[in-house]
DNA sequence: CGATCGCTTTCCCATATGTTATTGCGGTTA
DNA sequence: TAACCGCAATAACATATGGGAAAGCGATCG
């Protein structure tokens, strides 16, 4: 509960003012499901603490071991994936609610990062606690599960984008993924999401090129089905989209989370 | 424990009879984690009954809701999506241990389809008897996330795969991962796997045409770097392969499973 | 104000990969 | 034996995508 906030070079600052669960933000999100007051509280008390990232910022570093597992509060993040020579391949977006760092259960080294897209907040969960957490807490063990099989179709469906689609029903395809999961938490009304998302990332997203990226999404732009810029995401008609790909990202029950 | 099997169209045998789990087949694998007999026991309780498949049989159905979760007994299946006009994408294949049909815990119609690849014998699980069940043996649903996080840990593997590398690098990488996962569970050694799979199955998982895999392919015999027939698939020297492919399957913790 | 920076846009050309079609080959069936 | 089937192997050609480099552009900074 100190102040003693503490900003560190990769732009994460710890320990600053903990927001009580009680309390939680997100129980307003009609995406996100409603959470008993009880329960509340029995997630209060294995919370460890809170941490605040710029955009930019670093939560988990490809190599390293964690003890901590997060849960995004607030803010948009990338899981992403580097290799030696300097390729990168983004795995997902996180949203609030969203569980951060599953990966740690399995005790070996990150085989990914996590970097803010924008401002963010997270809760921390030390990890050693997690099992006897979700063993005194079932319901809230299968909500983890249900989390991650989820988290799983997410990157089944990014699976199939690869390998399936050409560049531009690829964008398109990101573009409806993300306004839709923004939607889900209240970070998109209308069609539109704010969001600072870098042609590189979405190459480096999609595995296309730089170049043909612009290219792609320039001729998205003229047929007037995604206007992406660097400052958001707009999709004037989303059913067209989602027929122009072939997804249809059916709005799932909503979604627990700690 | 009734013999009254039965074959329907698809290759599906239910209610053979039902091996017990406290003589599991898969105890002596050394990939796999060891159970302790009384977790045998709990298992065996939990236990619904059996599933035999042939080559080609399903056992899960794209857009069909399934009651029940799967355990691989024996034999290796594949997870794929379809689309409507055909295109195919696989997810991922399935080796004796896996869990199959997590996403049924979503309680929405599943999203992809499993099919076996060689004859195979599946333990079935209830689905709604599932949450007590970890409820009541709270080590075993940690088991159950740690099979989920390394799932999704094999989806990201593939997802930079498809994002990142080139025809070649992408069929090496396959076969280094079917390889891995195989030795793994005792089905293979000495850098070799007895497995069918056609090129066209490995062009729907990679995202290529089927030509292209078929030139990508013998251009990896030519290099000695892979040999894969319709009947098996060699890896000379797995290292250089990793290296080549510069993907280093860390032989993992043994597996859990139910 | 010019210098710099991160990001987008455009140009030009190389090539990896896709498409369509045909052939070959071993195994199974009538 | 001939016909058929699933799958692998070639060939010839089309195109989507990649790569390098340079220019444009708005924001920030000293």
């Amino acid at each position: 509960m100190g102040t003693d906030s503490e900003t560190n070079g990769r732009g994460v600052k710890v320990g600053a003012a903990m927001t009580p669960c009680t309390d939680c933000p997100l129980l307003d999100c009609p995406g996100l499901r409603q959470m008993e007051p009880e329960r509340r509280r029995e997630v209060e008390a294995f919370k460890q603490g809170e941490i605040s990232l710029e955009r930019g910022g670093q939560v988990l570093t490809q190599g390293m071991r964690s003890n901590e597992i997060y849960t995004v509060l607030s803010g948009v993040l990338i899981r992403f994936r580097l290799m030696e020579d300097g390729r990168r391949q983004i795995i997902n977006f996180l949203f609030p609610g969203d569980l951060v760092g599953l990966q740690s259960m399995l005790d070996e080294p990150m085989t990914h990062g996590v970097e803010a897209l924008t401002p963010a907040q997270l809760c921390v969960f030390p990890r050693d606690r997690f099992i006897d957490f979700v063993g005194q807490n079932p319901d809230m063990g299968y909500d983890v599960i249900w989390l991650a099989a989820k988290e799983e179709s997410a990157l089944e469906e990014h699976l199939v984008a690869l390998g399936q689609r050409n560049a531009k029903e690829r964008i398109a395809y990101l573009a409806l993924f993300i306004l839709r999961r923004a939607e889900g938490t209240c970070l998109a009304a209308n069609g539109r999401v704010e969001l600072s998302i870098t042609q590189g990332q979405i190459a480096d997203m999609l595995g296309l090129s730089l170049v043909h990226t612009n290219r792609s999404m320039q001729a998205l732009r003229r047929d007037g089905l995604v206007r992406w810029s660097l400052n958001a995401i707009e999709i004037p008609d989303p059913e067209a989209v989602s027929q122009f790909v072939r997804y249809d990202p059916h709005l799932s029950n909503p979604r627990p989370y700690l």
